[in-house]
DNA sequence: GTCTATAGTCCGATAGAC
DNA sequence: GTCTATCGGACTATAGAC
């Protein structure tokens, strides 16, 4: 599918397309800076008592809620993505982006690095697992009881009481 | 830069150029699937005694020594990584690739998902994180070091916090 | 909205290795 | 002869410049 169909279909210019996404790719991307946004402010707002990656786990779960509803629209968009490469490679560098402004968070609530780039990077690989796991599945369960069970799992792999 | 000067410094022609890499970015990831393939090999050698975080730590360990030794050339290859968003991108994939090849292994050793997935996702990332410190700083320390320095920060952040 | 540069593909031609 | 590597030209789509 090119630009110049998705704008045809659209109704408009393969010019006016560019103009509202720099990227052919972003269309489906497009709401991850408002995600961004959200998620540093939810992390701000998160007691200080909590430890990194629990604060993480807060934040996210904060957020959770913002995040499109519908499991069938995601269970379709993230085929579309699984089938493509190139939107892999955006997806990846949305999430890195995520976790970027995480550890900066953490950062500024006085964690030190590397702590507070792996709590970022762990937080964000909870919620992409946690994310496909939810879309996946037929399952009456929300979103945020998958992230619990992937931050959960992960605990449990790193204290060595896993089910190996 | 484009392709065309690349190929003329080298003493190709552009159509040359693409036999080697499909992609212009490929040139500065060429020796990944080697690797991958290394990290296969050293994950299926691993003690089946080991928990599934410390296999995927002991294959990494296992690969350090093939990896590029010379710390100048690694850090500037990352500069130029950290300054293009889209060789950003490509190296994430990469790594997510890498993570999507332990996680199959761990598969095989009978580790179910989520577990596999995280354990694998863990594991690149303390890679990446230790790579990029030990790229970085001027020690006379070895990537192995820097590897376990960061994987035991994982497993401090991860055991030492109250379950919320 | 027009014009242009670059990435990347397709097909075919050519030249050397064995 | 076959196999493989290089090259050339025409082509499309993306994306940026103006």
């Amino acid at each position: 599918t090119t630009v110049a169909e998705i704008a045809k279909r659209a109704g408009l210019t393969e010019r006016t397309f560019f103009r509202y996404f720099s990227d052919k790719r972003e269309v489906l991307f497009s709401g991850s800076r408002e995600l961004e946004r959200e998620l540093s402010l939810a992390l701000s707002r998160t007691p200080h008592s909590l430890s990194p990656i629990d604060a993480v786990g807060w934040a996210l779960t904060a957020i959770a809620p913002l995040l499109p509803i519908r499991r069938e629209v995601s269970r379709r968009r993230q085929a579309v993505i699984s089938a493509n490469p190139e939107l892999q490679e955006r997806e990846r560098i949305k999430l890195a982006s995520l976790a970027g402004t995480l550890a900066a968070g953490l950062r500024h609530r006085g964690v030190k690095e590397p702590a507070a780039s792996l709590a970022a990077e762990m937080g964000v690989t909870v919620f992409r697992i946690g994310f496909e796991r939810w879309a996946s599945e037929a399952l009456d369960r929300d979103l945020a009881y998958y992230m619990r069970e992937s931050m959960d799992e992960l605990k449990a792999l790193t204290t060595g009481t896993s089910s190996n």
